[in-house]
RNA sequence: GGGCCGGUAGAUCAGUUGGAAGAUCGCCACCUUGGCAUGGUGGAGGCCACGGGUUCAAAUCCCGUCCGGUCCA
């Protein structure tokens, strides 16, 4: 650590209570200590555990309890106590899942621009990590899901507090809980992470560590003076307070008990226990009550399983808890865990028995697929194996990663062993080279005003000539003001016109790039000065329609199929609009039916569409996370756009404000474009019009063809189609009983040349015996003769098609017992069969 | 976001280098039996996902669409 760093944890606190500084004998690392005689650091693995059997503390602690004394002793000393963030990161783009409780306030808090909720304050953050998943149950003290409680504190331009007060608290605290300042140890040490870097305590209780007092005063630059784990650092103004409590930690350590898990859940570890086979693996229990907890937070916070994104993370979790369950054969689903959880936690998180029903089947849906992969995996290892004799590792590792089958089953099935280095084969596969930065965006200084948020029903406005110039190889005029939309959050750009001197110059798309508003044109040069310009006020119009029209949806999707309903990606233009949400199923005809009507319901209630500016903290504090439905929006002032009592979303793009402007929402279609996400596609407004007109048209001009009224056309079609089999059935069958074409009979052999005959037709005849068919065909462009014989007749059917082929002015070829020929030349079709007949003679005779 | 597989009879799947659409189970009818399980014989059931391309010829090769499986970040 470098020297001034280092300089920064000298504490006061530590000479005034007594501490020294040591340098551990082992890892070198240097420590703080009440006792003049501690050698080690105090972490592991200079020491071990000392509080298995030997709990510290005066009291033993429940979850509930622990969480509650730390919460209410940073309240007793000013901190304003916070709500937990969900545990899916949704205000995040770096990161799926919420990893810490500083995670909450990355990056907008942090990096100084959105002031925080309160300050200081206090949490108990909800967080999972799966980086050591094969550890937990293993190691007695890993888990998926943990509470992270912390203390934060941002020293900006007022001053809060800083290291001398946060050591004092976590003393205090500790103190509280009956633990002695002889019994911690503070090891020294660096934090990096998000962006962001500092130093830090450990603080170590009986060998473990149970909190990390962190104090983030750097940030990321590749210029600064600081290095910390690899990285260039520089100060930062906004000095950070990050504190980090484990608290299944602090209740393990006062109970005593060997392993976390017993501390935290002892109930649900009885249960498991008492559904699993005898010899059931303590370890496999342990894991599949840690990962039900896991999942009891990440699935009733409206993480769906999916095969990508956090979804995959969920079902990786889910998988794993049921491979576990099964392998201990325990007779209780995986869906009465979680709940068990649930049950347990709802007296904290009331919110999480919320989504219980959802939860349940999503599970009963989840356990279903991996059985269906497994029973599939186990039929196809068996097949692989009777064809190939043998499985290489290579083929282990295609296996998983192409058909999710696991190395244990191919095990169980093949007997052969699981490489050691398994999963880092499996990691080769996925290796590719890091992804190319991004090319820079030219910046501008320039800022435009945007008119159209206060006057979204404009069409023609002046302004004044910025900039121009060459924008990415086009034309790009930047505008002091304008009512151009430029493209983002999904809803596409407008076009129209800039009108200078009687001169006009098309507006081809509008592009945000920082605060300037590019509008890339055609024409001439345009100057400087003044100018006019028009919007396409059709397309704008019908994207407002879309625009809201998409946020209705979204509404009407959340109500008819549950609140595990997100956003997870929109797309809309004049004529269409698409809008992609989080769901485990495919979304029936029948849900889309109530989804429309909904939809049309707010439409026909004409509802005022209300637009407001709202500080980031207090749109949350007054929305809640659900703003965040079109991923994570910048900046410390939001645009909230709220539709009453149906929706409200952090939205920059521009809406209708009464939304029975929208007119029709009608629903074109669903597609499922992954695992969990399910796209709904649907139009608003004239662009409805147009979609029923289609429809009409369509079914008309079927109706028209068939010559009958619609209504009865689904009846008319099945009838013909019907009708269409059977007839084909009957002229394949009419041909195998009835060969009335030319017969001929050579050397006791018989040809038989007709026309027409179907593939099923011709083998029936050849299967009679001593028979030969000649068959013509002609389908448009082309002619085509088969020729087959019965496997008695000696000849080569393969030679004469080639040599009829060339007639046709093509080729020919096939097996020796049946060939076909085709070519062009229709009107030789004659004289190729009379050629095939002649070549079939001439084998006959060479072959008596 | 990226990668890899797949879509053939009601179900599970074969289908070789492009050259006549198959097996097993299930279904129907008949035979065997006092009846049932079973056994025997025969039969029905396929726009080979859809659209386009290459070719004399495509279930097979290429492209696109739709539907599904799976792994990684």
């Amino acid at each position: 650590m470098q020297s001034d760093l280092q300089k920064s944890l000298q504490l006061n606190f530590f000479e005034q209570e007594g501490f020294v500084r040591k340098k551990c004998k082992k890892c070198g690392s240097y420590f703080w200590t009440k006792n003049e005689g501690q050698e080690l650091c105090g972490d592991a693995p200079c020491v071990n555990y000392s509080f298995i059997g030997n709990p510290a503390g005066n009291e033993k602690h429940t979850l509930s309890s622990m969480r509650e004394s730390f919460l209410s002793f940073f309240e007793r000393n000013g901190h304003t106590r916070l709500k937990r963030y969900p545990v899916v990161a949704r205000w995040r783009s770096d990161i799926y899942l919420t990893i810490a409780s500083i995670a909450d306030f990355q990056p907008h808090v942090t990096s100084g621009e959105v002031p925080p909720p309160a300050n200081p304050l206090v949490i108990s953050q909800p967080s999972i990590r799966l980086n050591d998943l094969e550890e937990v149950g293993r190691s007695g003290r890993h888990l998926t899901m943990f509470e992270m409680m912390g203390h934060h504190a941002f020293n900006n331009h007022e001053q809060v507090y800083w290291s001398e007060e946060t050591i004092k608290y976590c003393s205090d605290f500790l103190e509280e809980l009956g633990i002695k300042k002889e019994e911690v140890t503070y090891k020294e040490g660096e934090w990096h992470g998000g962006g962001n870097a500092g130093v830090c305590l450990e603080v170590l209780v009986s060998g473990m560590e149970v909190a990390t007092l962190v104090f983030m005063s750097l940030k990321k630059d590749s210029k600064g003076k600081y290095v910390v784990n690899g990285e260039r650092y520089s100060e930062m103004p906004l000095r950070i307070v990050d504190t980090g409590y484990g608290l299944e930690r602090l209740v393990w350590l006062t109970n005593g008990s060997p392993t976390v898990y017993d501390a935290i859940f002892p109930d649900v570890i009885e249960k498991i226990r008492n559904k699993a086979r005898e010899k059931a693996s303590m370890h496999d229990i342990y894991a599949v009550a840690d990962h039900a907890r896991c999942l009891a937070f990440m699935l009733s916070d409206g993480v769906v399983p999916s095969n990508a994104e956090e979804g995959y993370l969920a079902r990786l979790v889910i998988r794993r808890a049921l491979r576990l369950l099964s392998r201990m054969g325990a007779d209780i689903e995986l869906a009465d865990i979680v709940e068990m959880h649930m049950e347990s936690l709802s007296s904290d998180f009331p919110e999480l028995m919320e989504s219980k029903d959802v939860v349940r089947e999503m599970l009963g849906i989840e356990t279903e697929k991996f059985y269906k992969t497994l029973e599939k995996g186990r039929r196809f290892v068996m097949q692989f194996i009777k064809k190939e004799k043998g499985i290489l590792p290579e083929d282990l590792v295609h296996f998983y990663d192409t058909y999710g089958i696991p190395p244990e089953l191919v095990k169980e099935i093949a007997g052969m062993e699981i490489p050691e280095n398994f999963y880092s084969m499996v990691a080769e596969l996925h290796n590719r080279a890091p992804e190319e930065e991004k090319e820079e965006e030219k910046i501008f200084d320039y800022k435009t005003e945007l008119m159209f948020y206060d006057k979204p029903y404009e069409k023609k406005f002046e302004a004044s000539v910025l900039w121009k110039g060459d924008f990415n190889g086009r034309k790009g005029v930047i505008l002091d003001r304008t009512l151009f939309y430029p493209e983002g959050g999904g809803q596409e750009s407008d076009t129209g016109m800039l009108i200078q001197n009687g001169k006009k110059f098309r507006v081809l798309k509008a592009e945000k790039s920082s605060d300037a508003v590019v509008h890339i044109v055609e024409g001439d040069e345009i100057s400087e000065g003044k100018v006019e310009g028009e919007i396409d006020w059709q397309k704008r119009y019908a994207s407002m329609r879309h625009h809201t029209a998409t946020h209705i949806i979204n509404a009407s999707a959340r109500k008819v199929l549950g609140n595990h309903i997100w956003q997870r990606g929109s797309q809309l233009n004049e004529n269409e609009a698409r809008l992609d949400v989080s769901h485990f199923k495919r979304i029936t005809p029948e849900e889309i039916k109530q989804i429309e009507k909904e939809a049309n319901t707010v439409v026909m209630e004409a509802k005022e569409v209300v637009k407001e500016w709202l500080p980031r903290n207090e749109a949350e504090k007054k929305y809640g996370m659900r703003l965040y439905q079109g991923g994570a929006p910048k900046g410390k002032i939001l645009r909230i756009v709220n539709i009453p009592e149906v929706d409200t979303e952090a939205c920059g793009g521009t809406h209708v404000n009464n939304t029975a402007e929208i007119g029709l929402i009608k629903i074109i279609g669903t597609e499922r474009i992954q695992d969990g996400v399910e796209r709904i596609k649907f139009s608003a407004g004239y662009k409805s019009l147009e979609y029923v007109h289609r429809q009409e048209d369509l079914l008309r001009e079927t109706a028209g063809i068939l010559n009958v009224s619609t209504s009865v056309l689904p009846k008319t079609v099945k009838r013909f189609f019907e009708e269409w089999k059977k007839l084909r059935k009957q002229v394949e069958n009419l041909q195998k009983s009835a060969a009335s074409g030319a017969v001929e009979t050579f050397k006791g052999i018989k040809i038989i040349t007709q026309d027409g005959l179907t593939p099923a037709a011709i083998k029936s005849i050849t299967g009679k015996g001593k028979t030969i068919v000649i068959s013509g065909n002609e389908s448009g462009k082309s002619a085509m003769i088969t020729i087959a014989s019965s496997s008695d007749v000696n000849i080569d059917c393969s030679k004469i098609a080639s040599e009829a082929g060339r007639i046709l002015g093509g080729r020919g070829g096939g097996r020796r017992e049946v060939a076909q020929a085709g070519g062009p030349l229709t009107d030789k079709l004659g004289e190729a069969k009379k050629k095939a007949v002649e070549e079939v003679k001439k084998q006959l005779e060479k072959d008596l």
